[in-house]
DNA sequence: TTTCGATGATAATGCGCATTAGCAGCGAAT
DNA sequence: ATTCGCTGCTAATGCGCATTATCATCGAAA
């Protein structure tokens, strides 16, 4: 295709494509095309009114015009070099971003972070190219490429700490979704508040009557995987009543389900929703029907519904709007407030509580 | 953070950050640092071998090691205007891309995008600053940023002809997700065959005896709208009989659940499958069971298991795979097979056929 | 000794853009 | 007539990198 365009001001015909060796239209192109020089072309583009950058209606209109007939677009990749936002948000996640057939860890996360992201105008980069080794990327690998985005959401439940320093000090505009304690606290997120959510939920089965807990935790030392753990401790300490505690992974839920009923809770609470499902599906093949013989408390929740979910009495994290805070923190320190209200750089977002119907007054003795 | 860092060379103490204004590291530290030009720390980093390029083992090394000790990272803006590529793909989608609570029309694609990019070792862009005007996308709107990325894939139901022509004749990479008729025939795509499941379902549903056919489709020209009926109109032509058509957005179930009770088929085929599924609750409202009653078939399926689900008779489109696969011809587009085996520019994938319970034989008369 | 090829490295250039310093022109004030 | 201030625009520069043309050195061959 070749375009066929008049000059304004000299009313000679060209051939755009054919202007220069390369096809690609520039503001020298442009500029050639409207009778003036790139650094007016680049002037009129970014509507400047510095005093000492003048440009009256009348070029200002020839320039714009000239644009409108051809297929002008700034290359963002210059723009970047030159020292301007390019408008790209990174997101990097530490596992696979979009989720198989099991997980779909992210997914109500990115829901959140798109809406916001397309507010604000920004394009979102998925790191993919980080290569997952040992089950996670890594943010510096060989070929790191966060500087291409302004600015970057860190997604995973375990985050590298010398990572996050080094993303401290670098300067570079970042949040993490998800509470993080490195760097001395110097690490902007946006989390959960498990703590209190946990607290709330052990309270509740305390009111019921329960005092034999088997807490079910998985085996990281990520902070949420800790805060669950403390809100629970918490509240049961003011009891007076500890917790029996098993960590899995879920590769041997069956044997699992055998310490649990060696173990003889009355109430059982599980961190991982996954594990709950398989427990609960097990439970009932022995036998063993909830709230009835055993109460479970879950603390977390499926996105997707699955076929024979149970209402479970657990906790429900706002994960979308995790999303979307993160995104808007991100803006803000990326451009400032603009104006709006100042976000605070660390900040924990309430979880709700549903009630379920797997919480019910103890019955000692029913598992063995 | 001052980095103290012992220049191999001289073994003079220097201070990475405050060799220049800038505390960016970049190949001119590196090669002040080692004591050589930055042309030859570009050399090294790219691995040059021509002819007229040769860096001895050792100096190599001294650079290797000079950076090893820094956080040197190229520039990707900087490689991008040098003229190298940016192993940027561009992920276009005239939808949302994330799911919200209803739709999740991408994230099949998007995983096996995402797991293809993975390995090729490209980063996604998502290009949600496009804004949504008239409930879909544009391509090309005032600050188009396609070019930051070195292809593009397309996804979405329908796409603008006019803007598929434009991407064509501008020779940039890219390749659509769907099968796509404009542009003669010169737009690469990677489609689902969904003229050849529907003419086997429908081929199902005359062997069992149906001859009053009732189509139920998405008032959308798409290709994939029109692919369907086709094959629905051929099979159907070859047994001398035809369908009655009918036409939903959706928004009128109820009013449309009269017409089809009006028109009395023995069986349905359903392009959309949450259609399907509201149909078949209406219809066991109304004492109808399938396929006791009416047969139904689903021309695709939803993603997420819901609730009450029936085991539709239904197509199956492989949506993970149109992910994998169309991001590999990108690859091929952009950077060539590289020994592999030439992908065709234009495929359609085979359905698969889910039998499912709801193709019975015919029961006249049921619905009146 | 001169010539020659091979070797090891570098200066210079350009990619497309934003930005700054400053120039030429011109009417008005001195 | 000279100065001044204002207007309208442009030349020049740099961002960080890849690449090309070129140069200096050196050992060996003639």
């Amino acid at each position: 295709m070749v375009m066929r365009i008049t000059s304004p001001k000299d009313e000679k015909v060209v051939w755009a494509m054919s202007l220069h060796k390369s096809q690609r239209v520039t503001q020298r192109t442009i500029a050639e095309l409207a009778g003036v020089s790139q650094a007016t072309v680049s002037l009129v583009l970014n509507g400047k009114t510095d005093a000492g950058t003048r440009i009256p209606e009348s070029t200002r209109q020839r320039v714009l015009d000239v644009i409108a007939e051809t297929t002008y677009v700034a290359d963002p990749a210059a723009r970047s070099l030159a020292g301007v936002g390019n408008n790209l948000v990174g997101v990097f996640t530490y596992e696979h971003a979009f989720p198989n057939e099991s997980s779909d860890f992210y997914t109500p996360l990115l829901t959140g972070v798109e809406s916001a992201a397309e507010q604000i105008g920004v394009d979102l980069l998925m790191f993919t190219s980080a290569p997952v080794i040992d089950g996670r990327r890594r943010v510096f690998h060989e070929k790191n490429r966060l500087r291409l985005a302004d600015g970057c959401l860190l997604l995973g439940r375990e985050m590298d700490a010398d990572e996050l320093e080094r993303l401290v000090d670098s300067d570079y505009p970042f949040v993490a979704i998800g509470r993080r304690d490195a760097a001395d606290g110097r690490i902007p997120y946006v989390g959960v508040d498990y703590v209190t959510a946990t607290a709330t939920l052990a309270r509740m089965a305390l009111d019921v009557g329960h005092t034999d807990f088997l807490y079910l935790h998985l085996p990281f030392a990520a902070e949420s995987t800790r805060d669950r753990k403390n809100g629970l401790t918490r509240a049961l300490d003011v009891a007076g009543v500890t917790a029996t505690t098993l960590s899995s992974d879920g590769s041997d839920l069956e044997g699992l389900w055998a310490q649990i009923r060696a173990a003889a809770p009355t109430v059982l609470f599980v961190e991982d929703p996954a594990h709950a499902q398989s427990i609960y599906d097990l439970a009932a093949a022995d036998g063993i029907s909830m709230p009835g013989d055993l109460s479970m408390v879950v603390l977390g929740e499926r996105t997707r519904p699955t076929d024979n979910a149970a209402d479970y009495t657990r906790l429900s994290a706002p994960r979308q709007e995790l999303g979307v805070v993160a995104m808007r923190l991100l803006d803000q320190i990326m451009n400032g407030t603009r104006g709006a209200e100042q976000l605070p750089h660390q900040r924990l977002l309430e979880c709700e509580i549903i009630r379920g119907t797997t919480l019910g007054a103890p019955r000692a003795g029913s598992l063995t």
